[in-house]
RNA sequence: CGCGGGGUGGAGCAAUCUGGAAGCUCGUCGGGCUCAUAACCCGGAGGUUGCCGGUUCGAAUCCGGCCCCCGCAA
């Protein structure tokens, strides 16, 4: 099959490369280099780079809605439109174009999750199984017809990154099969269930403040659900301060109040939460690199709660 | 030139504003206590305070330049 290909993110990489063993990539659309950094030097986006590994035309409009962006794409002739962690809506007449439809790859189960960064608040929530769910995209954010799903369980300590990682090359195989199925008429697609709908919104900074009287595993999911990115923080007197790694304890918080390090003759990090204590394994205090709990104990002089 | 913090014995930090004998929590080595110990007590080793230059009787500290690390913002 010819196939155009839009994708920015990571997560977007094994797909294009399993792609491109079994069809032709005619060309690759990605967001435009973006000044990424302290000093703000122009990055191109990791598929970029796959593409060029791989030989790839790629195509980079600022928007892709555009007149002269679709034109572009309508002269690659694709079959088929595989989108994945791209980074913009589609207008019906950029998803129209290709005789078989733009598939998408999405990092849940569809319907929960749709969004922008439905793996983070997979973990952020709790959940214990997510998946994959390739899909024609439509109008909506995520609300197509369904392809193929395939699932996966959240270990109890991954973290978005890792789980992020898993879900790509699943997703990789996912969308070789979903185009193999449409291709030979044994995959239809059917709509999204009523029922499990919700949604995952791009995460900012403040969704990483740590609640200290929320129970532990919560605290626990939220730290592992924004790593690496946004991270988490909270205060220590006025400065911030990251939390980057959590493992959770079976002891009772008892007498210490969230927040609160206790326990510091045993060179652990352990902080007062909702119910249990919550050990901090890797922390980083502002202007410096991150150290483990026990090095924070030992450079830490007045005030020892976390608010 | 986006804003800002930091580089101090092996680790994490203090002292820097208000120049004047480099300190704390650990680690490490030796000794002691103990049935024993990651606990406790005593003692020791280990630093040209990132690099270069300047000011000064005297610089970790003040001034100028360079290198490296990080937070925010994007």
């Amino acid at each position: 099959m010819k196939l155009a290909f839009l994708g920015t993110s990571t997560f977007a990489c094994s797909a294009l490369v399993a792609l491109a063993e079994a069809h032709e990539i005619r060309l690759v659309v990605t967001q435009p280099d973006r000044p990424v950094g302290r000093h703000a030097e122009l990055r191109p986006p990791p598929i970029k780079e796959e593409a060029a590994r791989l030989g790839l035309a790629v195509y980079q409009p600022e928007r892709i809605n555009t007149e002269a962006a679709i034109d572009r794409l309508r002269t690659v002739e694709p079959d088929v439109i595989v989108a994945a962690a791209y980074g913009q809506l589609l207008k019906p007449s950029v998803f129209t174009l290709a005789p078989n439809g733009t598939i998408n790859i999405h990092a849940s189960l569809l319907p929960a999750y749709r969004g922008a960064a439905p793996v983070n608040w997979a973990i952020i929530q709790g959940e214990t199984t997510t998946g994959i769910t390739t899909f024609l995209i439509d109008a909506g954010m995520d609300t197509g017809e369904m392809l193929l799903t395939r699932t996966l369980e959240i270990g109890p300590d991954e973290t978005a990154g890792q789980l992020e990682e898993r879900l790509a090359r699943l997703g990789a195989e996912a969308i070789v099969d979903t185009i193999a199925g449409v291709t030979n008429g044994t995959l239809t697609s059917h709509p999204q269930p009523e029922e499990g709908v919700s949604l995952a919104p791009r995460l900012s900074r403040e969704d990483g403040r740590i609640d200290w009287s929320s129970p532990a595993q919560r605290i626990h999911d939220l730290v592992r659900g924004t790593s690496p990115w946004p991270g988490t923080w909270t205060l220590l007197e006025d400065e911030r301060v990251k939390i980057h790694r959590t493992s959770l304890t079976d002891v009772a918080s008892g007498r210490i109040p969230p927040g609160q390090i206790g326990l510091r003759e045993t060179d652990r990090l352990l902080v007062g939460t909702g119910d249990r204590l919550i050990e901090v394994h890797e922390i980083q205090r502002e202007g410096r690199p991150r150290v483990s709990g026990a090095d924070f104990l030992h450079g830490l002089h007045g005030s020892a709660r976390f608010t």
